[in-house]
DNA sequence: TGAACTAGACTGACTGGTCAGTCAGCGCCA
DNA sequence: TGGCGCTGACTGACCAGTCAGTCTAGTTCA
């Protein structure tokens, strides 16, 4: 049967464990979550674990690498090529991709994860802080560089900025996936938030109204 | 020895160990943390910890209640009595003693163990997100209400507006707990990016400009 | 053709360490 | 002297990690 295509039939496994620790660890932590239940999950024996992967920890490891590999390749293709738009349609754009990602069920594991037990893997929490937290930042302090400059937006720290839609965006998924504790959000829909949080975040950069300021001296008014 | 002062001098002891609980689950977790050593950083034997708590869990649950509720007593002091300014003054007000609870290593650490743990504690995650989400906002939106009904904010629901200052401050202060890993923190200081914060919050509340809107009607310039 | 052999993927009972929870007993104080 | 607050060695459950053994599929050879 093998004799005909040698392509490794070994790796399935591999990627059926990761999958099995992420439900795991992630209903459990990784304290919590127990070996022999990923196994139970793989329809695997426990001894099989050891062939693919050194400890535990090196399990979670790879686990939370790959989750993050892939919900990241997964946003990218959300998020698409931005155009030569409007820098508020490129915010929006990237936005509703971003949110979608951030309200996956990949990402909100990986972020419970983070939360709760990176500290422990400095190295994890340094990758996901560069390779979620920082790149989606760039992009939108992209956006917001060539809106300021445009006049579109008002001038404001590109960075800053990106840090203020992130921190507006990632607190409000991780509150939208707990919505049983939060009344307020109970009967607002995923999208409506992130709508509330784009046209709020919109206003904030805003360009200034031409008069309205302490010294009009520089009134270009029509 | 009771006989002279009714007072229980028993209490302290537990004080102790709800101390040092504290800081045996805030550094290891609730699976983490061992009871032989809470009993070490109390200088109490593990059989103590019985006399005053059934069980782990139920000694992890007190210590997050008491905690809440002690950090949330200092916050109260801090944030002090609203007086009479100017909307945005009390916001500011407002803003600077709640960053200052939320940055404290009290509320540091409950934050962690709610992120982390708390989705086994289904009680002890509603009293968070009823006693200090829910009503950190509360006092927020409040003061918005006041606000816009004072022509000092734009029209906006006061209530969606708390919780985008909500998500702004409660994500930053996560950040800047973890600082080194986001290089973009590493040469703010707290106070600054509360300031960042504060004023980036305060422009998407400004009132829409008299003019620049279609309708022109109202004029109210100097 | 098929019997004998081999490789190595996989199994699961077992081991050893850890830790929550127990309890017999100690010492101090009234 | 009685009892209360406390101790800490002990127990048993649990679980990560091991390893001797099985099972399957491929290969060789008569």
């Amino acid at each position: 049967m093998a004799a005909t295509l040698s392509v490794p039939i070994v790796e399935p496994k591999r990627k059926l464990l990761l999958d099995a620790a992420f439900h795991e660890f992630g209903e459990r932590g990784l304290a919590g979550g127990r070996l022999d239940d990923i196994a139970k999950r793989a329809n695997v024996a426990k001894g099989t674990i050891y062939l693919y992967f050194p400890n535990k920890e090196a399990l979670f490891h790879e686990m939370v690498r790959t989750t993050i590999i892939a919900a990241l390749e997964q946003a990218e293709t959300i998020v698409g090529h931005l155009e030569e738009d409007s820098a508020e349609t490129q915010l929006r754009t990237l936005t509703i991709g971003w949110w979608k990602f951030l309200r996956s069920e990949q990402f909100q594991v990986v972020q419970r994860l983070v939360l709760a037990e990176l500290h422990n893997f400095p190295d994890l929490m340094q990758f996901y802080a560069d390779e979620v937290i920082a790149r989606g930042r760039r992009l939108i302090s992209t956006i917001i560089a060539r809106g300021t400059m445009r006049g579109e937006f008002r001038e404001i720290d590109a960075d800053t900025a990106a840090r203020m839609l992130s921190a507006l965006s990632m607190m409000h998924s991780f509150w939208c996936g707990r919505r049983q504790f939060f009344p307020a959000l109970a009967n607002t829909s995923d999208d409506e938030v992130r709508n509330e949080i784009l046209d709020f975040y919109l206003r904030a950069l805003r360009p200034d109204a031409p008069d309205h300021s302490p010294d009009a001296s520089s009134r270009t008014l029509p």
